[in-house]
DNA sequence: CAAGGGGGTGACGAAGCTGTGACCGCCGAG
DNA sequence: CTCGGCGGTCACAGCTTCGTCACCCCCTTG
């Protein structure tokens, strides 16, 4: 079952939703605020976010940004504002779709389709819980990195960059999908992030951190994990 | 480079279009209805697909269909229908994103960078990703390259190239192709370029540099991948 | 309130990448 | 044969990017 999150201040407008995607079989979760937005995103899992713009505690851009901070999930907006530089701060702040009120149900239902049938498309990586090197060992179940026989304490950002490089072996990852995954920014001009936070990271994990063996840079272009 | 194929009948918003996303170092072919549109389709593999409904020779609808059929790139289609069932019509025959005309040109482009930056993530190409040959390998989705056992390090400029002219085997792939998709230029005086670059590349590519046997030149008009 | 950790910022030397021009060899035309 | 066009090779300078460090702010904790 597809699992659709509504984030909408609106208790009339989030029925209205509710009983329509119940009735073609979408299981919902409903948010009235970005906050409990966020939780729920992070709770629940959805396979697509619908989300208000006009939210009473946090400006909607700011609740895209944070999404997209942790996560590719589909992002539908729906809006009463039809200017041109709010459809595209939405849209460059990771959104997928923007909606304007009043808007059909026809309309929305079937763009609700197309992001889902987007992700679909995509298999997923199963995934493998324990990647070991010669070096150390990092467990993304439990969350934990050994070396040498001892723990290594990792900081939520440097856990959240190795992962996303861990469960890629091999290939390479560029710079830009790192900043989105883990900061939520698109600009180019923030990699000083990643060569921070990578030499963190090859201090915790490498041997010889200024001759890395498995964390490694291509020049340019981003990271890369080698097994 | 990303590219674009513009399928739509009006020459002046052709024009508007072309200009506007020439402007953003948007690669743009334009197709004045449907045949020509899939034939350009098939051979200059766009990254995305800008789509007028009302095209003077094929149903609109037809035409996404008959890209589904091939491609799952992404299709942004241009209508002045604002008919609900007309939306859901084009977004379920496999339509990325439905834009109504009139639409601003901010509007439009920030939609086009959505749709451009989902593909990013997503690296197509699953059934091709690996290129053998007697001397090397080359591993498109990892973006790597392995000689005699050895990883070999290539620069962006240089993967850029190798790119090309791998997914197009045996193909003749001329200087003006080469020099538009990896720096942009249409100027026919940058052969240096090129010549530079290939010659780096069979360096660490070829067995014997100065006899390359796979990257191949063909005076006065190209290069080509031989596999 | 102080201490400490996480994370962003700016500076700086080092390393890497790229355009440029000089030079050479090849080859066909005159 | 000479010449000119084309392509390959090389060294180098300028720029960009990288790794590292010191420093700051902010938040949490006690």
């Amino acid at each position: 079952m597809t699992r659709v999150l509504v984030v909408e201040d609106d208790p009339q407008l989030v029925r209205a939703l509710v009983i329509n995607m119940q009735a073609r079989r979408y299981g919902v979760d409903a948010a009235p605020d970005g906050a409990t937005a966020l939780r729920l995103a992070a709770a629940r899992q959805p396979d697509v976010v619908m989300l208000d713009l006009g939210l009473p505690d946090m400006d909607g851009v700011d609740v895209i940004r944070a999404l997209r901070g942790r996560t590719r999930v589909p992002i539908l907006v729906l809006s009463a504002r039809q200017a041109s530089e709010e459809k595209a701060a939405a849209l460059d702040a990771g959104a997928d779709d923007y909606i304007t009120k009043p808007f059909s149900m026809d309309e929305l239902l079937a763009r609700l389709r197309a992001a889902v049938r987007r992700t679909e498309d995509v298999p997923l990586v199963p995934g493998t819980t324990l990647v070991e090197t010669d070096g150390f060992t990092i467990d993304l179940l439990a969350r934990k990195a050994v070396r040498a026989g001892r723990d290594v304490r990792l900081t939520p950002t440097e856990w959240h960059l190795l992962e996303i490089l861990v469960t890629n072996p091999g290939r390479l990852v560029t710079q830009q999908h790192l900043l989105r995954e883990v900061w939520g920014v698109s600009q180019r001009d923030r990699t000083n992030y990643l060569r921070v936070h990578m030499a963190q990271l090859r201090r915790k994990l490498e041997a010889d951190p200024s001759h890395p063996r498995y964390l490694i840079t291509e020049p340019g272009t981003g990271y890369r994990f080698e097994g």
